[in-house]
DNA sequence: ATGAAAGCGCTAACAA
DNA sequence: TTGTTAGCGCTTTCAT
């Protein structure tokens, strides 16, 4: 079906449907209506690829993410309600096709692979190496790098952080161990900053061995756990970069049959869905993700209509959630 | 960037380019190198759209929803995770623009816009109107119709239905009132007429005042619940189509200040991931959302390979989760 | 008002 | 081994 069988079959050049298709001018009522009736008869629309190569604009917007975890689906929700209304398509791009981990620069990769041709702008969620050129507009959430690239979105790592060991250190703990997000990316090195802040500040001395690489996913934070919780000397506390990682702490915590939170306190940050269905609920630190999608949509459009030419970077709230998993650490 | 960019610099035609991009044979191991190092400095990626428009394959599968909410969202996690692997990237595509309903018929506007070129097979997500010959492989999750078009994956309807006014019932409401779902969709009449066979086997008579029409959103749920609510003899059980339906009538039953589950129960379907978070949180009907995906993936897959030629309808389970909205009825 | 033709970036026959 | 050429479906000048 395509719009050489509609010019075939209304009798007309390809032309001629394509100014109809696209409402052109110069086009007679009467071949209009030919053309219409044929196009609606044989159910035709015009194809999305061909057009986009030819024109500049396909009022698709981008999304651009290395799968589809309940982190950037939140995100996804909130992008999708705040792009009703603006004209704009949603196109959600997973690039991440096989192995361990997504391959560096995949960001740049998706990016020259839709970019030009089938999207207008582009959101990239926790994108590790953004291009400081990008063909098309481009916002960030929860980049690599701060600043100095393009627009950013990000809630507040450092103070949610703080809030986070601040709530354990408040409970009576002191052995609070940390469990790192990806390594790549700058929302991981401000969490940590802002639990190594918190603990020096609340003078307890910072040991190093009670600090675990991890990489957001729940495997990892599985096994960290397990490092963590197998020590003679192990923490009562620990504060995960984020929930995935939690919900992998409290895995371990099962399997050695650690009581949460009776023996041992978890904090994770995002709040994502699955942390209120967590036996027992996690507490962690909200972060308003349906917001900053919202936020990084909002901010696209004004580019791509031009209303915004200089980049922006857009700082959110996090706020601690505490539910279940935070208690005051064990007498003995 | 274009290929061209890439062959004026190293000093080839763009077919040569293209053959050491696509590895294909007969490149000289030499030029072989040059053109590599030339693709690698300037950063250059094939253009999916442009590849695509030649080529037939272009291992991408499309997933096609209406919008981005908890339910679709669910979905994708399922759908990613077990894409994982196999090689395909996704592309999910969310063409309501805005207006107050989708338009009938999007998924196949979606369709034809996408396929052939940019996609090989597609995932419809809650399709009203699939047509029966598309021109690429395609699987239906919950779609208009039980059977006779393309794959499809749904879950027991009927049977989730008939479990949730089951539990009502043993609990000792009689006047249970139904909240209907989207009519175009063959789900929202499966659960209306599991709620109807419950309860003519209850032998409770069969009040059509009590059943209100919906959409499966939010904001209807509590517009249809006022209603019900405001009423001299109200219900005392609600049984919403699904889960979004039955949050707006957690709204409605907070705004006019009747209590739940003390003064009212509700029972929702899907179990997304909001039905844990609401105060109180929600009785529901389970859903395998992440598994419908999943399932819905590896059909697809199996289709694109030539391996499963025929259509199939696999038809998952589902199950009464009971969590704080439900209870006896007031003794009044 | 209509259509012929060029070209978007790329791939695949085919020729050299 | 390499390059020339046609063409994927569409839009857009530019003739007619």
């Amino acid at each position: 079906m395509t719009i050489t069988d509609v010019a075939r079959a209304a009798g007309v050049s390809v032309a001629t449907v394509s100014k109809v298709v696209n409402s052109r001018y110069g086009v007679a009522p009467a071949t209009y209506a030919r053309v219409m009736a044929v196009v609606n008869e044989l159910g035709y629309e015009t194809s999305l690829i061909a057009s986009s190569l030819r024109r500049s604009r396909t009022n698709v917007i981008g999304v651009l993410v290395t799968e589809f975890e309940p982190y950037s689906a939140e995100l996804l929700k909130g992008i999708g309600a705040a792009a009703h209304g603006t004209g704009y398509e949603l196109l959600a791009h997973s690039g991440w096709v096989g192995g361990d981990a997504p391959p560096v620069g995949w960001e740049r990769r998706s990016l020259s692979r839709l970019a030009g041709t089938l999207i207008d702008g582009a959101i990239l969620v926790t994108p590790t190496a953004v291009a400081t050129d990008t063909p098309i507009p481009v916002v960030a959430i929860d980049p690599h790098t701060g600043r100095g690239g393009p627009s950013t979105v990000d809630a507040d790592n450092v103070g949610g952080a703080r809030a986070a060991v601040e709530h354990l250190i408040s409970l009576g703990h002191r052995r609070i161990a940390h469990l790192r997000g990806r390594a790549d990316l700058e929302s991981s090195h401000r969490r940590e900053e802002g639990y190594r802040r918190c603990l020096e500040q609340a003078g307890i001395p910072f040991d190093p061995s009670l600090v675990i690489d991890g990489d957001y996913q729940r495997s990892t934070g599985r096994v960290g756990a397990l490092d963590l919780l197998d020590r003679v000397e192990r923490p009562t506390a620990i504060f995960a970069a984020n929930d995935l990682s939690a919900l992998g702490a409290l895995d371990a915590a099962r399997e050695l049959r650690i009581d949460v939170p009776g023996e041992l306190s978890i904090v994770g940050f995002d709040d994502i869905p699955d942390a209120t269905s967590t036996m027992p609920r996690l507490t962690t630190i909200a972060q308003p993700l349906h917001q900053m999608g919202a936020t990084a949509l909002k901010m696209l459009v004004e580019q791509l209509s031009g209303e915004e030419s200089g980049t922006r970077h857009e700082h959110l709230r996090s706020e601690l959630v505490v539910r279940e998993t935070t208690a005051p650490p064990p007498a003995h």
